[in-house]
DNA sequence: AATTAATGTTAATTTTATGTAAACTTAAAT
DNA sequence: ATTTAAGTTTACATAAAATTAACATTAATT
């Protein structure tokens, strides 16, 4: 699935000449022209990675980089400075500010997009790392024991929250009741079939009833 | 107590150079001229910072930083890389090595002083973060053995304070009985399981009851 | 040695998760 | 169109887990 990328910058040459590159290097995008509309499309765009312009009336990147960052909600969005190349001092600030990066303008096309994948690339380690599975609107934290739906935390009790890892971790493949029941359940206790029909209902209920497809007689999946 | 930096650099102009104004910023410096000498110099010298630079014989500055990032005893010492303003793609695999900050050659006096100021300052705040822990209304001061809630002194023995110090050390993440367990009471000696919750409902009465959350079957966690 | 505080244990209570049964739907097969 | 097999769903029962208070033990202080 393509990754987001949200542009936030009061110029709109330059927002155009960003949007041109990174959709032709495969991303999503979004654009906002200053830091105030940036924090509305946040909610409505789920962006994976952020470029803001440094100076911009209204809200400015230091400002508009804090308040994102105060919310743990986005701690996993990256975000990427565009400054003067003269305003070194502002680089330092950046990075204090939690930023990722910083893109020096004149801004040349082939640097912007090495930087960009490599960071998108250094987020996707570091969720792996971290233990993040996502699909869709879902996102599981296995070490945290959470799942995010639409960003929201719905509480998830053990079994569900095990039948729902099992799952993530085989997008798109089916999973027998068998199956499950050995790796959840293990092999020697024993449980009816129609147990995991209920907990798939709990689950469907929870993260909404379309994402988790049924094949009639084999068992469950994942899938778009 | 003046804060140490070790330079690396095959050119020995620039180690004169960058010596000389470090020095008079009021830096104690220390020197070596490729990669295997500086990771020589580490040991004895105990540099707070290391300037390295990228392109070098022998031992270069990617891979130098590399090794001392693969030893965790390093993870507090500062790595800023010099690099030739061309050389747009190093800054990047620098950033990712795990380097804190790189300068372009040629180097500005007045910027580099900046910088490296800058650079400290950032690693002093982030020490004295280290023994203070923030969430929410609750603020835990390891040297001081102290837990304030909403600015409060409340009393905290030793346990409950080591249970709690441990979540806030990893905030909505999960511990389970068994990991607070063998961290705090360690792997040979056997309490039984319920002493944990009875901690916990302690710990509860102390900080409020809403902070700690409980995840049935797993154990517990901090979170919003 | 006596007192106080910290820590650990137990058991009753409460809460929540999980499993099961049975009625109801759906979709494929005859 | 009817039958049949499979899945869904609701309501309920049971089991598991956590909370809590009261008590017991241990360690620290006076």
């Amino acid at each position: 699935m393509k990754n987001k990328i949200l542009l936030i910058d009061d110029e709109k040459d330059i927002l155009e000449f960003l949007s041109y590159n990174l959709i032709k290097a495969g991303y999503k995008i979004d654009q906002a022209e200053n830091g105030d509309e940036g924090l509305k499309k946040l909610k409505t765009f789920k962006p994976d990675l952020i470029i803001v312009d440094v100076m911009m009336p209204v809200l400015d990147g230091i400002e508009f980089c804090s308040i994102v960052r105060s919310n743990p909600q986005h701690e996993n969005i990256m975000i990427v400075f565009l400054t003067a190349r003269s305003e070194d001092y502002t680089q330092i600030v950046a990075l204090e500010t939690g930023a990722d990066d910083f893109i020096s303008k004149p801004i040349k096309p082939k640097l912007l997009i090495t930087k960009i994948n490599s960071l998108i690339k250094r987020m996707e380690n570091k969720k792996a790392e971290n233990s993040i599975l996502k699909f869709k609107n879902i996102e599981l934290n296995i070490e945290k024991f959470q799942v995010l739906v639409d960003g929201e935390e719905k509480l998830f009790p053990k079994k569900e929250f095990e039948i729902l890892e099992m799952l993530m971790k085989n997008i798109s493949k089916v999973l027998t009741r068998e199956k499950l029941l050995n790796t959840i359940w293990g092999t020697d206790l024993y449980v009816g079939d129609r147990t995991i029909d209920v907990h798939i209902k709990r689950i469907r209920n929870k993260v909404g009833s379309s994402i988790i497809k049924t094949i009639k007689g084999v068992g469950y999946k994942l899938s778009e």
